[in-house]
RNA sequence: GCAACCGUAAUCUAGUUGGUUAGGAUUCGAGCCUUCCAAGCUCGUCGCCCGGGUUCGAAUCCCGGCGGUUGCACCA
């Protein structure tokens, strides 16, 4: 069960060899910012390899890369903008911090388009105090959690830097449909960093105010949220913690989503996947759950969201969000960009449709609006009778907004020969924070021997930063050479060897163990003569174990334990 | 952002009623030794978070900043 993790020294170990360091530490730090050194980038990369094996490999999904800055417009579609750029005041006796717009909604219209200056009068003008303790409210600040920018000289553009990369695909969502030849479903990948201006990182990895996420958006019909591989894994149990009874609760996928707590299975697929990936990657598997967002806790853009929560010794933490954003950002930026962003879904077979359809009557609409009426009427036409409100339709012709009653129109039963119909498609967004997945693996692979009196990181091969260590028992007497050798025919960017020839040959097994290296290679004085003439030896890191193997089979070795064959097999 | 506590080498730490050259351990590097799990010996490199102030003199006291931990708040 859990290793008791000792923070404090797994962050010495970081440091010490070269998995993180915090970001600027010559000129004091910056919290919340940290730099990958050697070990830990390249285990980042393992991490990425695994996510990409999946997703881009197994599922088939195409992986894109898109813009950090982006204009406003962006997130203001997203709702980002208005989502995270509040006015907050605090009070100046119990520091509660207070949505400064929200103070004064009951003497203005429009609250929220008042400047901090404007609201800072407003509170004395209409006497606005502490709803709490009555004390005087301080300064009105502008609350960002967008690091803001200008593009371009001057500041005409306002730009920022993404908060998540999904914003990337979504206004690249045409691009990519056209070259899934506008099928669906449509999976696109894409890793890159988000930056949020957190007001106070905590927890080193935890919350950074520059991350790295590796995003997953499938858009999918609508109505067709079934998967092609689901039935390969309905029947895999999972721990799950749904927000009706927020107890955790082992059960099956098939289960999950029959009862109705897994929305739908496509999320349901992905929740599972995920489990998968973190388990692949050495999360264990006795501290993770999935945790269904409460309703008031859900993003202004899901529909419902599993966090696939890991114990670490900060408490359950999220790792990955798996979330069915629904037609959100599609429709949000269909509106805002004015561009169709819908898919269109052709019968099988054509259909004879009764549809209800607005008819423009010409009679009344001519002699009223005389040379636009032709135009109204085409732009009446093309909405539905949904789109009526309290009996009126309100259109714009020319940036002019035109409110019609129905003397101008009327709602009458069509007969269409329709081939099918534009939907707009439902996101499904698995979402992972990769310095967290990170720092989670170091926890979960962190072991302290207290035989050896030093720690262990148990990480999975697949992940290891350096793969093998290649020694000579001694460095002399020519086994430095054939160490040597050994190390440049195993060593190659994908399987990173490590020689090491100095001090004692615990000193190099304990070194190697402490950075998660697999397996070590040692070249003995049997090389040269004797039965074993021409083997080396390689030992396993969690056993200490060794066995003997020929010399010029250690690549050939070394890949069949990295994809999977057990040590003891050897 | 508020409050409390804290900041000595890559790591852990001694030293803080102001007073010699800031002490130790580990790591790291060079060498000796060493025929498999941080052995031993010799030598070496590296430090008082930054800036200002008080003082004859500051790691030590004061102020500000930066960073860390914890609590409050925040966490899309």
């Amino acid at each position: 069960m859990a290793e008791k993790t000792d923070v404090n020294e797994l962050m010495s170990i970081c440091k010490r060899r070269g998995f993180i360091w915090p970001s600027f530490e010559l000129y004091g730090g910056v919290a919340g910012m940290y730099d990958y050194g050697p070990t830990g980038f390249s285990l980042r990369n393992n991490i990425v390899e695994v996510w990409r094996d999946i997703y881009k490999g197994r599922e088939g999904f195409v992986e894109i890369d898109s813009e950090t800055v982006n204009p406003r417009e962006v997130f203001k579609a997203s709702g980002h903008v208005d989502e995270f750029a509040d006015l907050i005041t605090y009070c100046t006796k119990c520091q509660a911090p207070f949505r400064a717009d929200h103070m004064v909604k009951d003497f203005y219209d429009n609250a929220d388009v008042l400047t901090p200056k404007q609201l800072e009068d407003a509170f004395v003008e209409h006497k606005i105090v502490c709803p709490e303790c009555g004390g005087k409210l301080g300064p009105v600040e502008e609350f960002n959690l967008m690091f803001k920018t200008t593009i371009g000289p001057g500041s005409a553009r306002i730009g920022y830097l993404r908060p998540e990369t999904a914003q990337g695909i979504f206004v690249n969502y045409l691009n990519l449909y056209r070259y899934n030849r506008e099928k669906l479903p449509l999976g696109v990948i894409q890793t890159g960093r988000g930056y949020r201006n957190e007001i106070a990182p905590r927890q080193g990895m935890i919350r950074m105010r520059e991350f790295n996420m590796m995003e997953v958006e499938l858009f999918v019909d609508p109505e067709d949220k079934d998967w092609v591989r689901y039935p390969e894994i309905e029947n895999e149990s999972i721990t799950l913690v749904p927000n009706t009874t927020c107890e955790p609760a082992v059960m099956t996928i098939k289960e999950a989503v029959d009862n109705g707590i897994i929305a739908n299975k496509v999320l349901a697929y992905f929740v599972n996947t995920t489990k998968n990936f973190l388990i692949r990657l050495g999360i264990d598997p006795a501290r993770l759950r999935f945790r269904q967002h409460l309703k008031d806790e859900m993003a202004h853009y899901a529909a419902d969201c599993w966090d696939a929560e890991v114990l670490l010794s900060y408490g359950w933490t999220e790792i990955t969000g798996i979330a069915d954003r629904g037609c959100w950002d599609l429709s949000r930026h269909a509106q805002f960009s004015g561009t169709d962003l819908t898919h269109f879904k052709k019968f099988d077979e054509p259909r004879e449709m009764e549809i209800d359809k607005i008819k423009a009557k010409h009679k009344a609409l001519g002699p009223k609006f005389k040379g636009k009426a032709k135009d109204i009427a085409a732009a009446m036409e093309s909405m539905s009778p949904s789109d009526i409100k309290d009996g009126k339709l309100t259109l714009s012709i020319d940036g002019e907004e035109i409110v019609l009653t129905d003397e101008f129109f009327e709602v009458s039963k069509v007969k269409e020969k329709v081939s099918g119909e534009r939907v707009i498609p439902h996101v499904i967004e698995p979402s992972h924070g990769l310095d967290r997945i990170f720092y989670s693996l170091l926890e979960h692979a962190y072991c302290y021997d207290e035989e050896k009196g030093y720690a262990v990181l148990r990480l999975k091969p697949e992940v290891a930063p350096i793969k093998v260590g290649v020694f000579p028992l001694m460095e002399k007497d020519g086994l430095d050479d054939v160490a040597k050798e050994i190390y440049q025919k195993v060593h190659s960017h994908r399987v990173e060897a490590y020689y090491d020839g100095a001090g004692t040959i615990g000193k190099r097994y304990a070194r190697m163990d402490e950075i998660g290296t697999p397996w070590c290679i040692t070249v003995d004085y049997e090389y040269f003569e004797g039965g074993d003439k021409g083997t080396v030896t390689i030992r396993d890191r969690d056993s200490s174990q060794q066995k003997r193997i020929p010399a010029e089979k250690c690549s050939e070795v070394i890949d069949s334990l990295l994809s999977g064959k057990p040590f003891s097999e050897l």
